[in-house]
RNA sequence: GCCUGGGUGGCGGAACAGGUAGACGCAAGGGACUUAAAAUCCCUUGGGGCAAGUCCCCGUACGAGUUCGAUUCUCGUCCCAGGCACCA
């Protein structure tokens, strides 16, 4: 053993031993219990970061973990290579998305490596291949032919100069963000799945997802955002036409003054033709249309609308009322037509006053008068039915069902319900992504590529800024073919697939990533689906873990697997903040552009002293980055895995700390050094695992603090992932047995300390599983088979020892401390806490009441 | 506005089931070793008080309550973070 720790030299050593062997392959096994740990795969942008260190440390711990139980763990890693940075990229500096993307692989898989974490690099899969995407082509076709999917026209931003389609991001306030120029809406034929149709299922199964925390399933539940009501058709005057409206409150219906549609409402154009109206609400819907989708939906917008001049009829009490359109009314949700209750709905309310319109108020709170109702403001709440005909009197819960079952049995109505969830577009006008597998044909329309041709290879071809139109379009070669169906010519699709499909199945695919004859291996995927533990960040709560879910629904349904949930547990892991510094005259700056002199940063580029700002999420912009390579190379991938761990538990954000990182460097060089001292001097001796009675007692001290450490790490790893206390309390042991000097330890504890220190390579070996190896081999072990050795157990009655420490308290406060056997009966214990000095002079004088004890902890005497 | 979390020393964080608040680490101060520095090791470290102790008072955002006992449970208030947000 070296004098000192050198991480680089044992981690390089360790790392190659691992790939050399294939210590983390792993194979089905029907005979063995799986345990299936995934970590979200990354996007390869060219560098790993903090996060995704973080990330993938914590996922390791518990996979070398799991191992170690017992259990045939899959644990692999992949990238989720297609998307717009590469073609962003590629274009800005000249090259192809596809070089861009392997250099990228190639550079980040090197530093995954380096960080030593246990994947199975043999099912390393990249969503860019077509090994990969030809199967997300042939689940499109099945979706296609199962009527999964659909086609239909919808908004994309559309910059005129640039004649190309953007993604929203690219849309900076309400821009082009290469040319500046304002972005349009544009109908496009886009394609669609419809995930609504599992938008209940995937609603109720929230609930079940007891290994979820509850704020991933409350997020997808607001995001489904299921409401239920009524339609409702309210007749057009003097037209053969009706408005059909969706509500949530039918108790409302009689309070109903006016009607509000979307601007693109088909109904529009026909109520304001030949009207006077007719120009105004021309350039009002024309105003409406230029904007963006977002600028639209922002808040704080000032609601406003025009009055159609036509008027539709309330079906209940057949009032006349005014329609409008209204910015505020979206087609996308509902009938794209609201029923504008102004008494009851803050919204309507604030139409209403502004426009002069009618405000009838027809709910009554319990212990309000009619009167106080919506005088400065809607009331939204429930109460009690007033003006509102025979359902006056009734509280709103009754009165909705009344009012539902008056328009059914009528037939002007219906139950209904309603998603926020929309259809998932996955259209995107982009090069670098999986083509849709279609061909249009003008006389059999849209038709599948048939399986045989699967692959629909993206041509590496396209010149990216072909007449600023989408590459695939103006590329001939790809787009001209003949139709399958009927050998006419015809044109293929040019769109590719959103990237959150690649990422929707992955899981699937890594259970045997190089089966060719399907898209996975049934009897693979049943044993080892669904995921164990799934982890990542807290970003995608919602569009990548509901779309996931959303697949394997759709997998399940097409009979190709047998579960309908994909992940079993999840964790999502918090932020890695770092403080930002800035510089008056250059802004940001990178940590390595600061100067530290005592505490205060200096800018390094013009020497003036620089401002902290507040903690933030480590990101480029503002420069509060660290880069995970140069901390590797400095301390050593087992100081870096160690701080991740050890800084916050792992759902919390995580503040970076450079001394926090020394600090763990410095507790592993103490590990280091205690396995030297001791090392030579106990390569012969046989670990004491015997019972803790006839130990002197400095060897019992030690042997009972280390059965209870093994228990508190498994249980802080087992129980709640909290590493951080975990790691804590292998700090404690080591503090304990750096205090016994070697060359005072007698036979007895020469046993313990060899015990103790093999439990702390077992310990310590998920978190720092280099040096671990290490100081496993220095006692005499057998090199490079600590990770393959059982998960340490520990003794019962070797956990606490034959006294206790109580602590005596007076009415609760805390008045002194004494120690007793431990099998001492309630009487004696009683007796010992009334001698107590301290306690006597509390009590003296006073009527004792009462005297409680608590086992093993405390007696409070109550006077 | 609604929904989720969360407020504990100078800092990151402990306290798992109402029972010794501040484990472990960082920072700071003092000391040892050294010609010196680094590294390492030891000690102190929530605030306040004095008669200086096996001492007392205060202290877990704030205010009440339940309890022999509350960081932990209940109610109210304030603040912070994240998500959703014209959804009819």
């Amino acid at each position: 053993m070296d004098q000192k720790y050198h991480p680089a030299e044992i981690e390089a050593r360790w790392q190659s031993v691992w790939q050399k062997e294939k210590t983390f392959a792993a194979r089905t096994d029907p005979d063995r219990e799986k345990y299936y740990l995934l970590e979200m795969f990354p996007y390869p942008s060219g560098r790993i970061h903090m996060g995704h260190v973080r990330n993938y440390t914590i996922g390791d711990v518990v996979a070398r973990y799991k191992r170690m139980c017992g259990y045939n763990v899959l644990h692999p890693m992949g990238w989720d290579a297609f998307g717009m940075p590469a073609e962003n990229a590629a274009i800005a500096n000249n090259t192809h998305p596809a070089k861009w993307t392997y250099e990228n692989i190639a550079a980040m898989r090197r530093e995954l490596k380096s960080l030593g974490f246990s994947y199975d690099w043999d099912r390393e899969i990249a969503t860019c291949t077509p090994d990969y995407y030809r199967w997300e082509q042939w689940l499109f076709i099945r979706m296609y032919k199962k009527d999964m999917i659909y086609r239909k026209e919808a908004h994309v931003n559309w910059c005129e100069r640039c004649q190309t389609v953007l993604a929203n991001e690219q849309v900076e306030s309400g821009d082009c963000w290469r040319c500046g120029d304002p972005v349009r809406q544009k109908n496009l034929k886009q394609w669609f799945f419809k995930i609504t149709d599992y938008a209940d299922d995937l609603l109720e199964y929230c609930d079940r997802l007891d290994g979820w925390p509850e704020k991933v399933t409350t997020m997808q539940k607001n995001w489904i955002g299921k409401s239920t009501g009524a339609e409702i058709d309210f007749p057009v005057e003097k037209m053969d036409e009706s408005i059909r409206v969706f509500t949530t409150r039918p108790d409302t219906l009689f309070g109903a003054t006016f009607m509000c549609l979307a601007p693109e409402h088909p109904l529009v154009e026909t109520l304001s033709a030949g009207k006077k109206q007719g120009g105004e609400v021309a350039g009002f819907v024309e105003r409406m249309a230029r904007e963006s989708h977002a600028d639209r939906i922002m808040e704080t917008r000032e609601k406003e609308g025009v009055f159609t001049g036509g008027w539709c009829i309330n079906p209940l009490n057949g009032r006349r009322m005014p329609v409008y359109i209204a910015n505020f009314a979206l087609m996308e949700y509902g009938t794209g037509a609201v029923m504008s209750v102004p008494a009851h709905d803050q919204r309507d309310y604030e139409f209403a006053k502004k426009y002069g319109l009618d405000i009838i108020v027809v709910i009554r709170p319990e212990d309000t008068d009619e009167a106080s109702v919506a005088a400065t403001e809607a009331y939204a709440g429930d109460g009690i039915m007033v003006n509102s005909g025979d359902f006056s009197g009734m509280d709103s819960a009754s009165g909705k069902e009344a009012v539902i079952e008056y328009t059914e049995k009528n037939g002007i109505g219906k139950r209904s319900v309603n998603y926020r969830l929309r259809d998932w577009g996955i259209s995107r006008q982009r090069y670098w992504g999986a083509p849709i597998p279609v061909i249009h044909c003008d006389a059999c329309g849209a038709v599948p590529v048939p399986e045989k041709d699967l692959p629909v290879v993206l041509p590496e071809d396209a010149d990216l800024l072909a007449g600023g139109k989408s590459p695939l379009e103006s590329l001939e070669s790809f787009v001209n073919v003949s139709c399958p169906e009927c050998d006419a010519p015809a044109r293929r699709e040019t769109d590719t697939m959103d990237t959150f499909v690649e990422s929707s199945w992955y899981f699937e695919r890594y259970c045997s990533p190089h089966y060719d004859a399907g898209i996975f291996d049934p009897d693979d995927v049943a044993y080892w689906m669904p995921v164990d533990q799934y982890i990542g960040g807290v970003e995608h709560a919602v569009m990548h873990l509901l779309y996931s879910r959303y697949f394997t629904r759709v997998l399940n349904d097409l009979g190709l697997v047998g579960f309908r949930e994909p992940f079993t547990r999840l964790l999502t892991q918090g932020m890695v903040c770092k403080e930002t510094v800035s510089c008056e005259s250059h802004g940001f700056l990178y940590p390595e552009e600061t100067d530290y002199k005592k505490d205060a940063p200096f800018c390094a580029r013009c020497g003036k002293e620089a401002e902290t700002g507040r903690v933030e999420k480590m990101s480029k912009s503002k420069k509060n980055v660290i880069d995970p390579n140069a901390l590797v190379e400095r301390y050593g991938a087992d100081t870096v895995r160690l701080f991740c761990l050890f800084a916050a538990p792992p759902e919390k954000d995580l503040e970076w700390s450079e001394q926090g990182v020394e600090g763990s460097f410095r507790f592993l060089s103490r590990v280091w050094r205690l396995f030297q001292r001791w090392a030579g001097r106990l390569a012969d001796t046989t670990p004491y695992t015997g019972e803790p009675g006839g130990l002197p007692e400095d060897a019992r001290d030690l042997y009972i603090k280390t059965h209870q450490s093994v228990k508190k790490v498994t249980d802080d790893i087992e129980q709640r992932f909290h590493f951080n206390t975990a790691i804590s309390a292998v700090m404690e042991l080591t503090n304990r047995m750096n205090a016994v000097e070697p060359e005072k330890a007698e036979a007895p504890m020469e046993g313990v300390m060899r015990y103790a220190l093999d439990m702390t390579a077992l310990l310590l070996c998920p978190v720092v599983p280099h040096i671990a190896e290490e100081i496993w081999a220095a006692t005499g072990n057998k090199p490079g088979t600590l990770c393959d050795q059982p998960w340490p157990g520990y003794r019962e009655d070797s956990l606490a020892s034959a006294t206790r420490l109580l602590v005596v308290q007076v009415n609760g406060k805390l008045r002194g401390r004494f120690e007793i056997d431990a099998d001492a009966d309630e009487e004696t214990i009683k007796s010992r806490a009334l001698e107590d000095p301290n306690a006597v002079r509390f009590i003296r004088g006073k009527t004792i009441r009462k005297v409680i004890v608590v086992r093993d902890k405390l007696v409070n005497i109550v006077v």
